[in-house]
DNA sequence: CTTAAATCTGAAGGAATTCTGAAGTTCTGA
DNA sequence: TCAGAACTTCAGAATTCCTTCAGATTTAAG
């Protein structure tokens, strides 16, 4: 999953960053407008959470940027301000979700969780794919109803895989989508390798049939067959 | 817009028909699978409205063939029966979207409205020619709905011809197109030769006709027949 | 019809990519 | 602080792909 947070106050800013690290997720940071936007184009992301009051505009402006360049990601507005018009407003524009500062950062994990479920997969909390059964909520992967348990990238990558199936995804999209902007130019995709090679292992230790394609020269996918 | 309705009953199809004409849309029927097969290999459609019990099988076959061939177009199931079992089956085959029929002509229309809005967006590259269907996103050709595989080489290649259809290309702009500036003088074309030999080979395995005609002395052509 | 050039074909190196197991490093929770 | 898990790096093996080549076939021109 990959998270944008735009957010001048640099101490929040990094607490959030720090706390969706740890939970295995990739977070980027943005600190303005301009910054944001530069990032949106660059990235795919899962779900925005956005901070209405920043140095160089109303947050509020960036939520139709943000439904243009990528239609199906989640927002979630932050805002000191407790007046309903900005509320309002930001939910007429396309917001999904509102917390007002100062909350826990328990309730915006939980609240992120909330809208990615409905966001990405439709307000389902399981992808099911042939025998392939991913829940979500219990963030734990099946194969043919037997759990298989995967480390956090591998069920990234696999989640990714299943969410873009049939989609031929480079090894340069896949190292951007689980490693974000820390991986900046890669000399090898050794550690693509053998996170494919592991996460195939455990798929077919299970008995699940081997969807998952090599592209050779390109990348990976995921498909029916 | 562009919609397909394959739906046997020659009222209802004619009634759906009517309806999104008059919204502006552009709607192609077909009563069944075997029209609505042909129908697919020369239109690329936003979504396919899909009856279940067919006279010549069960639609529910056929989405798999709409998936291979145009994997991101919507699909919404009719069906006659309030059965499970086909429900669950088609939506776990691919299709978006179900109503049991009889319904009102403007709950079809909202459904086909929310299913449009969430798949038109993703707009897949796809490139067809008569049996010969390119998915870009897939990076993966079909024949005649089988999918070939080729490699890069012969991907690009099948590309560049298919894009310039019925044009002579030079094998100079051939060897230009794939390998790009590295090469300054050719003494010889013996790669091209054996990359059409090969592109051509896997066309043929899959049944598909000769479009890729020599021109003796300049170069290649992908004509109609 | 003859001949030379162009094209086709299968096979065989060789190069690049990917796979794999294992070892090394970092992270995390007790 | 330590042990185990997760992640990354590494080097050799395996695979796939690209190119080259030599002989066969086709085409165009004389």
């Amino acid at each position: 999953m990959k998270l944008l947070v735009v957010e001048d106050e640099k101490d929040l800013r990094q607490a959030i960053c720090d706390f969706f690290v740890k939970s295995g997720e990739v977070i980027i940071g943005a600190e303005n407008i301009f910054e944001a936007e530069d990032k949106l184009i660059s990235h795919q992301f899962d779900l925005v959470i956005l901070d209405i009051t920043l140095p160089d505009g109303s947050g509020i402006d960036l939520i139709s940027t943000i439904k243009k360049t990528q239609s199906n990601v989640g927002i979630l507005i932050l805002s000191a301000k407790n007046s309903l018009d900005d509320k309002i407003q930001g939910l007429d524009l396309g917001a999904d979700d509102y917390l007002t500062k100062p909350f826990h950062i328990s309730e915006l994990n939980s609240r992120v969780k909330a809208l990615v479920r409905r966001s990405i997969f439709r307000g389902e909390d399981v992808i099911k794919f042939n025998e392939i059964v991913i829940n979500l909520e219990q963030r734990q992967a099946y194969v043919s109803a037997s759990p298989i348990s995967l480390t956090n990238k591998e069920f990234s990558l696999l989640l990714f895989l299943v969410n873009n199936k049939n989609r031929v995804l480079t090894k340069d999209s896949i190292a951007e989508h689980l490693w974000g902007d820390s991986v900046e130019y890669l000399e090898n995709y050794d550690f693509i390798y053998t996170h494919i090679k592991n996460l195939r292992k455990k798929i077919l230790a299970e008995g699940g049939q081997d969807y998952l394609k090599t592209v050779h020269g390109i990348g990976y996918k995921y498909c029916d067959l």
